[in-house]
DNA sequence: TATGAATGAGCCTTCATTCAT
DNA sequence: TATGAATGAAGGCTCATTCAT
């Protein structure tokens, strides 16, 4: 494996085992059998390095989600698919999800908006499954881009609230999925009859 | 004021603005205009600093929630003032609110359990409503308890995306908010004809 | 009792458990629930405070000593008593026994020579035994004075040896004492034949 | 000098004239004229740096022991000899000899047991050449590993009295030594009629 | 591509001591 | 006699980064 691939893989693991401040060069350099000077050679510095983690990250997502929905299906079904795909990237591969938020807020400026295009493409996807169910009647939104937001914030809060550890012992985990995923695209769905 | 609640105010500010790894306690004491070891005659050290400013969070998103509802109305519009006053607290006071989330699971452990019992009963008193509701045929949920928590986790989704940035800057902040809460509301809501 | 006297118990054991790097003002204060600034009250500082430790413990061992021979039997038996009670009272009561040469060396000026005055009787006491031996043909020494010191040096060797647990694990430690003590007689003793 | 011998000996000096507690990295580095950091490049910590001194300096000692004795003589005069360089060694180069008995008990459990391999074969040198005296009848001892512990014990007595400034000013050193040896090494020699 | 040596800045924390009460 | 609040100094140590090789 190349030293840049085993420095990001190394990265990775560090930085969700023992949260960004944690994570030093030295002790990547460390684990990755180089010395901390190699590090440079190939991240410009550690907020590169972090960078690179991220695209890679959100990269793997976005595949995710595109290879979930083969085209089968009404748009209520992939909008489904999609939700299932998406906790079950966040919950199976929770390095590879976290690092996405990993990176704090007043940091982002910091990082070139230009490798957020991946990002976008996936909302847009969302946005036009969306839209289609929309047309079809099957989906009951205003804006279908400002909803692709919307369906992503809810998923990820379900997400967060278990990957940061505040769900509560006295619920299962499962359980607590399926009711929001249920509940989730329940507020998305046509009401034949509006309350 | 007291030397205790400027430092607490200061550490609230640094903590929010750079992350608890960059949050020193040499910084907190120039801010407060103490010298460093001072800090220490308020608070054993960092970690429980931070708890202090972790429960002060909680004990004030309980507060602002419980005040919300004074009796009136149906459980669902209940819950509606519940997800408003959840919203803006957490938007209107981001250091408040992002404390909450701030201590990193792998971290969880050094923070007393029995500092949370105050957010349990948050959740209980959401339960509560939902259960409520569920029994005057408004709301439509399986076991209430997980649904508090599905409700406050899609909530925290929301806010999280907004204060972390990652809103697409094509979207206007409050049409995303207004669109996400009745989305959110109408997971719970009975639908006449299920479908 | 007087706070006085707790502080220097407490110091005592905290020195001792601890060393004296370790031995902290605040530590004592703590262990002897009082403020730190009180014990200022009652020595000047952590050197006085030291000081009046070692005062106490040669008081005491100058105590065991003068006790121990009560006018019975000649100046060797004397000496043997001696030799046994200064060995017993380092070996059953190290706290007292090290603080004594716990000031290193190079602090010793800081302390006032007239309170070193007590262990200089000792010598004196241990010196008169000597010559009375000398008078009697029983000891064979040279310098009464100079063979009170070697005599303490060469036990406090042996204490020395054990109390920093340099003792080899395979030796049985009382054993090494009686070897120890009898050859360290036999050095002073007259030999009817000299070699 | 490598920078790793420069840093040995500058904290041997410190150590000897401030102590381990009040020998800092800090203080090393500035004497040494580099950073504070780069200690640590040499020396994991600062137990580690003692240890090396501490290994350094018995290693020396062995070999000023065994050089001392090429063969030349009797059992009787080996010992005679040993002792001088013994007691050379430690009081021409009290900071090598000091550095032996300078970790504290309570701390030596942070040393590892192995590291101190090198001054048990001092002892069963000793031991050796006790027992070839007592083979020759020229020594009169029980049993010779012991002996070679009490031997030691009795010389380090001699030395930590000079060394720790307790002799009292009214002595000349050279003669508190001369006969503080002499007086050893009687203790071990057969005795023609037995008192 | 790789490294060892080096560093300045910074970290959390503890210390002995003082001062006003 | 006692204290709580405060502090300057210092401690061991880790960090991201650079430079010469």
């Amino acid at each position: 494996m190349s030293l840049r691939k085993e420095i990001l893989e190394v990265s990775r693991s560090m930085l969700i085992e023992k949260g960004f401040g944690k994570m030093s060069m030295r002790k990547i350099a460390a684990a990755a059998n180089v010395s901390a000077t190699s590090i440079y050679l190939h991240f410009k510095n550690k907020d590169e390095l972090l960078l690179a983690l991220m695209e890679d990250s959100i990269a793997q997502l976005a595949e995710a989600l595109s290879n979930s929905i083969n085209g089968n299906g009404d748009a209520l079904y992939k909008l489904e698919t999609l939700a299932d795909t998406f906790l079950r990237f966040a919950l199976e591969r929770p390095q590879e999800y976290e690092i996405i938020y990993m990176v704090r807020p007043e940091e982002m400026p910091k990082f070139p908006k230009d490798k957020f295009q991946h990002i976008r493409k996936v909302y847009e996807m969302l946005a036009d499954i969306i839209e289609e169910g929309r047309q079809q009647g099957q989906l009951d939104v205003d804006d279908p881009l400002v909803s692709a937001y919307t369906l992503w914030a809810q998923l990820h809060g379900i997400v967060s609230v278990i990957l940061s550890r505040r769900l509560d012992t006295r619920i299962a985990r499962d359980k607590f999925i399926e009711q929001a995923k249920d509940q989730i695209i329940q507020g998305f769905i046509t009401q034949k009859t509006p309350v």
